[in-house]
DNA sequence: GCCGTTTTCGGCCCGACTGTTTTCAGTCG
């Protein structure tokens, strides 16, 4: 029997499922349990299929008495014959209807079941001949707005990258503020204030007395390509690089509720939402309703939170993982902030491919207020990068020497970003890895490996005692590829026992590790170090992103390396893993 | 479909916007 399907695998099928059923026209809550199913598997840290080889899927949220059945049938078999059953009913095609923007259930029926239509492509045809608007209940707009929400489909189907998307809303964000100067209060909401590592569209939330003039500037912005839709609280834009906008504008009176709704997630709003319902009260964007109809207005979230019994709960744990349940008990996490770090623990430098020299990469740290750097250059064998050959590696440790006489509030760290190579053996001698301060291994090639293979690598290394952080652990990079086939489970369970931390890429490229795993590192007590993997000074910036990943997977300071003061830090790289 | 500090049955978040509507359906978040 080959492979177990993947998390991402099962919630597709599963996903698939709820979307036929809702063509078909089933009870709305049937198709959501398919969905919220999907949604809960796919954030788990561990292989569905661990927790079926254990008996307990039934644990995993979401999952009830009928689904445990369907999926034991998966996983057993291969096959889900309720699945096979269901797209039979309904063509393949009418299924994929549903990715374009405009296009729901009714819509997929209605031009399957009256035109005959069963293709995105069929049903691009028939509107630009105008067959769609002979439809009852639709007209010649509505025909427009299916044909533009196929383009959109086509340009852009994918999510965008949060370090794609992060800047393009502050840029919006400064053209607000530009155009109108009084304005009150201006953020970003949504997925973006939650940090997720890939962003829908951009939510922007403005506090107005009057909306209209903000729309009006925001409407003429100058990366504003497309008006989707202007209305009083919302309007919506589509930018030159595609990217949606939302902008909602609420009164200052009712920021907290309108800022905590458009945050989201929907799955914890609806938590929220179901809690408040027992509270006697109703949550809306708006206010708090009572069931009298009183309205009890929140000027800031906190007070949202406070009056559902919750302490304030941070965006990045706004998933529906657990977090409203732990802030009613007590139990919320003290998050690792930017402020916490002391130092940085995976720099490179022009030794091998960054672009600054030693002395500017740690003037640049030093300047930021971190007490230490490590400096990790490439090894001997990634050509490509200018890797440090061992004679090399010596030069630049008095190099390194020379540059710590100068300061006494902040010292340089000898390390390598040592290759784990394909058949596992690390880059360097253990001899010559002994001398370095720190070592971070990595994998860079053979990154298609099968799963065996690349597992054994990283975990050869983990255990390689002189090893003190496993670098960017899946592999991936958003938007261009996908993550290895690692075991991360395996390598978890590793870095545990071995007392190896791994790292937290912070480059937005990677988030590597990534929120749901960071999490289960926390569950395992293995620390993480988050790292900028700086080629030049400028990236030292992008550790913001990396302490979000870590927040969203509940980090606290406690487990992460580079919290350390340097006494503590030192103390750490000179006995973990040598049983100290 | 799931789920339970009232429920193993009867609930299941709440509202904006658009278009084609004489009062609402569909889509979205």
């Amino acid at each position: 029997m080959g492979q177990p399907p993947s998390n991402r695998q099962i919630a597709a099928l599963l996903r698939r499922i709820g979307n036929i059923l809702d063509i078909l026209g089933e009870n709305r809550f049937k198709v959501m349990a398919y969905r919220r199913a999907a949604d809960n598997i796919e954030s788990l840290p561990q292989d569905l299929a661990d927790y079926w080889r254990e008996g307990r899927l039934r644990e995993v949220p979401g999952i009830g008495e009928a689904l445990a059945g369907k999926l034991d049938e998966l996983l057993r078999t291969g096959r889900m014959s309720y699945l096979e059953r269901l797209e039979q009913q309904v063509p393949s095609g009418v299924v994929e209807m549903l990715e374009i923007p405009e296009v729901g259930p009714r819509t997929a029926r209605l031009v399957w079941e009256k035109l005959g239509i069963t293709s995105i492509q069929e049903l691009e045809t028939a509107a630009k001949a105008g067959r769609l608007r002979q439809l009852p209940g639709m007209g010649a707009k509505t025909e427009a707005r299916i044909l533009a929400g196929i383009q959109a489909l086509a340009r852009r189907s994918h999510r965008t990258p949060i370090g794609e998307a992060r800047p393009v809303a502050m840029a919006l964000l400064a053209g607000l503020q530009e155009a109108i100067p009084a304005l009150e209060r201006a953020m970003v909401a949504g997925s973006l204030r939650r940090w997720k590592e890939t962003i829908g569209d951009i939510d922007l939330l403005v506090a107005a007395r009057d909306s209209e003039p903000v729309m009006e500037a925001f409407v003429h912005l100058p990366d504003v390509a497309e008006v989707l839709l202007r209305g009083d609280t919302k309007t919506s834009i589509r930018t030159r690089d595609g990217l949606q906008v939302d902008l909602r504008v609420v009164p200052p009176e009712r920021w907290g509720t309108a800022l905590q709704y458009f945050t989201g997630s929907q799955a914890h709003n609806i938590a929220l939402r179901e809690r408040a319902l027992k509270l006697g009260f109703s949550l809306s964007e708006y206010a708090l309703k009572r069931e009298d109809g009183q309205e009890l207005l929140c000027a800031a979230e906190e007070e949202v939170y406070e009056a559902l019994g919750l302490p304030w709960i941070p965006p990045e744990l706004r998933e529906d993982r657990g977090e409203i349940e732990a802030a009613a008990e007590g139990r919320l996490p003290r998050l690792i902030e930017t402020a916490d770090l002391q130092g940085e623990l995976h720099a490179h430098s022009t030794w091998s491919d960054g672009t600054a020299s030693i002395e500017e990469m740690a003037e640049a740290a030093r300047a930021r207020g971190y007490r230490y750097l490590v400096i990790t250059d490439h090894s001997q064998s990634l050509g490509v990068t200018g890797g440090l050959s061992v004679d090399q590696l010596r030069e630049q440790r008095a190099e390194i020497e020379r540059l710590n006489r100068r300061w006494t509030d902040f010292r340089l760290l000898q390390g390598a970003e040592v290759e784990i190579l394909a058949d596992g053996a690390l880059d360097y001698p253990d001899e010559v890895l002994a001398e370095l301060d720190c070592v971070v291994a990595s994998i860079h090639s053979g990154l298609r490996q099968n799963r065996e293979q690349i597992t054994a690598r990283a975990l050869a290394a983990i255990r390689n005692p002189h090893v003190d952080i496993l670098g960017h652990p899946s592999g991936r990079l958003l938007g261009h590829r996908e993550a290895s086939d690692i075991d991360l489970e395996a390598v978890l369970q590793a870095a545990a026992e071995a007392g190896t931390a791994l790292e937290v890429n912070a480059h937005p490229a990677r988030l590597d590790l990534d929120d749901v795993h960071v999490r289960r590192a926390m569950e395992l007590g293995v620390p993480i170090a988050i790292n900028c993997d700086a080629h030049s000074p400028g990236d030292f910036d992008l550790i913001v992103y990396g302490v979000a990943t870590a927040r969203r997977g509940w980090a606290t300071p406690d487990r992460v390396l580079n919290a350390l003061s340097l006494d503590q830090l030192e103390r750490w790289l000179h006995t973990h893993g040598k049983g100290g």
